[in-house]
DNA sequence: ATAATATGTAACTTAAAAGTTACACAAACT
DNA sequence: AGTTTGTGTAACTTTTAAGTTACATATTAT
């Protein structure tokens, strides 16, 4: 059976992942550093990790016992794509109004 | 107290909403025409489009007994501008990368 | 070698989301 | 007036997500 991929959508769902990301788009951060920002415990933080991780968010490097976290643009790719879409739309729906007035104006000129 | 608004991530997080949203790109429908595109009971589509509406995705028109959904864009803005956030961030760093490069050439040919 | 530090993970609890069925009601047919 | 149609909503169930604490493990410092 396939692997259930982590939706992105979800991923970013949660405020504290949303949150994570940008901390992360400042600095690259440890696992605890990262977590000194949030009221949650250590583990609550570590879990968002491995989600944000998976989803290809960020990736991880490990430096000793530390592991840094730095930001990753696959996980965003297919969220730009549906925003883009939709973006299109407005778009096309500017371009029609825009179609629209310039006939109405031109149906004036030739009255 | 604030009123808790909707989040827009939380919205479009679940993929039903998603599909909605899809449809209602190609054309505006009322809520059982909608309803007919999904496995799920007509109540639970209901609820999506509430939960739309409250969010701004959608606007809603009722003709007679029955509601036209409307894509709406209010409800994307939020999403669009972390979208661009971090899209500025992937363009910043490909610009350092390549103030970089052209600092190594410049050395290379100074040598 | 021992202690401290950075982290992962398992087991559990709680809260929230998404679905269901059953019912209510107003608009539109006949 | 009675029936059908389109919709909202309440009450409930089930599932899943997010948090917690407790414990295990590997690296670094003393």
């Amino acid at each position: 059976m396939a692997i259930p991929a982590l939706d992105p959508f979800q991923v970013i769902a949660d405020p504290s992942r949303r949150q994570i990301l940008q901390l992360l788009s400042k600095n690259s951060l440890t696992i605890n550093s990262l977590a000194e920002n949030f009221d949650m415990s250590r583990p609550a933080v570590s879990k968002h990790i491995k989600i944000l991780d998976s989803a290809g968010f960020i990736s991880i490097q490990n430096i000793g016992r530390e592991r840094y976290c730095i930001l990753k643009q696959d996980g965003f790719n297919e969220l730009q794509e549906w925003i883009n879409y939709f973006d299109g739309f407005w778009l096309s729906k500017l371009q029609k109004l825009e179609a629209l007035m310039n006939k109405k104006i031109s149906e004036h000129q030739n009255k």
